[in-house]
DNA sequence: ATAAAACAATAAAACGTTTTATCAATATTT
DNA sequence: AAATATTGATAAAACGTTTTATTGTTTTAT
């Protein structure tokens, strides 16, 4: 009912609050001034157990001026790639004592303002955000008053500000690679038409990679918006399928792209996969349901998580203001078929 | 840099912090006290806008009593079922200006304990919580000091609390009803073993509709643990293979379990699904990509989300102490074929 | 003209902490 | 015995709000 707080116990114990505090704090030792004598201190703290005393977070973050809360802005917590990404940054800012408010933004730039304003005014001690397409002016808002930032996934090449992401450039090369050495030729890539970074460098590692080999057609590009997947996932497919030259491979730059592109192959045509060999970025469950090998970018998702982490705390702790990028390897992987 | 209080706009304009503080809250016009002139309020509301002036909710939440925020405690939030749970929490909290913390506990009941104990030094206003197996003392801890707490998903039906759940057994002997009216006779069940109620709830009605067409045999209940999911699942998968009577569905009580035990089934014999049938509590995937009908028990995911917000909120804001069970129904749906 | 009512604005206390400066008492050194 | 150090404890300010009680000032009613 009444909560206790360190006042209560220092009416009770009938001493100040500086002694309870100091103690509960373990500061009770302190070179020049605040003291407090051993069996005082051990009274003290069997008091606090007894009466359950919980320090109130709301009172120790306004008057030390910071939370030990993190902010993470995530694009979209039911997607299960950013669900395990929030749940390795909890994890982890656990162990920093550091609590995390989530929310989404559902690649919503709007949502992206709105969401940092309302963390803001939760004094969180700063920010983990997987960034909307042209949300770069809000980052921009944030870090211009040191407020400290890490970009995670995805980031804005243009800004300097500490960001923690794959090597998507090569880890594109390496599986349309992959797909070449398997003896594709005329391999379709299905990607978001986006301008995020991120989904640039996947485009153009499949494009390098395959002028490369001498196999890069244009045409075989299907981009589709994230507005409308369904149907435009759907014409994609069907387009690919028509195709002159028969194609015989599909890159697809996500796992939800590919989830739904592998269902409209099968859809199409069932024996699709005997003929058209597939990959992916991110793996999806329904591949280890499928009869054939399929390669796919696996990224370390918990590093990701801890990097960010670490990378929040350092700025958070010190007053650091340089920007580091941490720019981890993603593994080539294989269902298991 | 300087953050800008209430106090720093008062001092700007040269007038007091309560003036600002009234019209910032739209308090200014009050029947006896607390009055701000129209011009002044104006000049007011104009500072604040070009200082970016934002409240701090540390401070209001102390002075207040509240934090106008959620403690969410989930048990897995990379598990899609728990992911989506926490995305339509997110988005109907919001609609109240409430803010969402979100913690996990691994279904381990003490991070449960720890976990609670983290949001409750966070000040929160209320818990959501989808409990763990023996959790039960800490919610109970909760509620006797009348702390607001809905729990979702699963409940102790001992405990008098206000609850968010569908109705399992109906749900579970409808799925098992659909498979008998299929043709099937000898039925398996592939369950967690767990003391929940939720768990015993699917496995009565499993059994209730089995004994009602006098089909039931309790050979054929396979209860695996989760903490050794993987091999206990093969274990079961195997053995309801090697059944004298050839058995002729599968009922998996939840998504992973299903997933993981198609897997192993088709690993197993490639063809199962064309004399097994399977059915499963909760979507997956893998199954827009079988080639047979899955029925599936569908959660109303966003009205169990929608309806443990309000049920918290009118915890919060009247102090109504009556628990409340909201028992929703879900529906037998089936995958594309 | 005066009393009453309405209006505008503020001072100050409170929420639960942390921390610095200060004080008093005891112990240690000269 | 006096001077100095050490120890134990506290008062008070501050963090940024909200809100109540109070004080002036103007307008309206008598």
């Amino acid at each position: 009912m009444e909560r206790v707080s360190i006042k209560t116990i220092a009416e009770q114990l009938g001493i100040s609050v500086t002694a309870v505090s100091l103690v509960l704090n373990g500061k009770e030792r302190g070179e020049t001034s605040g003291r407090v004598g051993k069996e005082m201190a051990e009274k003290i703290r069997q008091a606090a157990r007894e009466m359950n005393y919980e320090p109130n977070n709301l009172a120790r973050g306004l008057k030390m001026g910071r939370s030990e809360t993190i902010g993470l802005v995530i694009a979209d917590i039911s997607n299960l790639f950013f669900a395990n990404l929030a749940f390795h940054i909890q994890e982890h800012a656990e162990k920093f004592g550091y609590g995390v408010i989530i929310t989404n933004t559902n690649e919503s730039d709007l949502k992206m303002e709105k969401m940092t304003k309302i963390l803001e005014r939760r004094q969180v001690d700063g920010f983990i955000i997987v960034p909307t397409e042209y949300g770069e002016p809000y980052v921009r808002n944030l870090t211009r008053r040191n407020i400290p930032v890490v970009l995670i996934d995805r980031y804005y090449p243009k800004l300097n500000v500490s960001a923690v992401v794959i090597d998507n450039y090569k880890a594109s090369r390496e599986i349309t690679n992959n797909l070449v050495e398997s003896g594709c030729r005329h391999i379709g890539l299905i990607i978001y038409k986006s301008a995020l970074h991120h989904m640039k460098e996947r485009k153009n590692g499949y494009v390098d990679e395959l002028k490369d080999h001498g196999l890069f057609n244009p045409s075989l590009i299907k981009e589709v918006s994230y507005s409308y997947l369904s149907e435009d996932i759907d014409i994609a497919i069907e387009s690919l399928l028509m195709k002159d030259e028969t194609i015989d491979g599909i890159f697809f730059a996500t796992n939800t792209l590919s989830l739904m592109g592998l269902k409209r192959m099968l859809h199409a045509d069932p024996q699709a996969l005997s003929k058209i060999k597939v990959a992916s970025f991110d793996k999806s469950d329904a591949f280890d349901f499928m009869h054939v090998t399929i390669p796919y970018i696996q990224q370390p998702i918990p590093e990701m998580g801890k990097s960010a982490v670490e990378l929040l705390m350092k700025q958070i702790k010190t007053d650091d203001k340089e920007a580091v990028t941490i720019k981890l390897q993603a593994q080539l992987e294989y269902n298991k078929v």
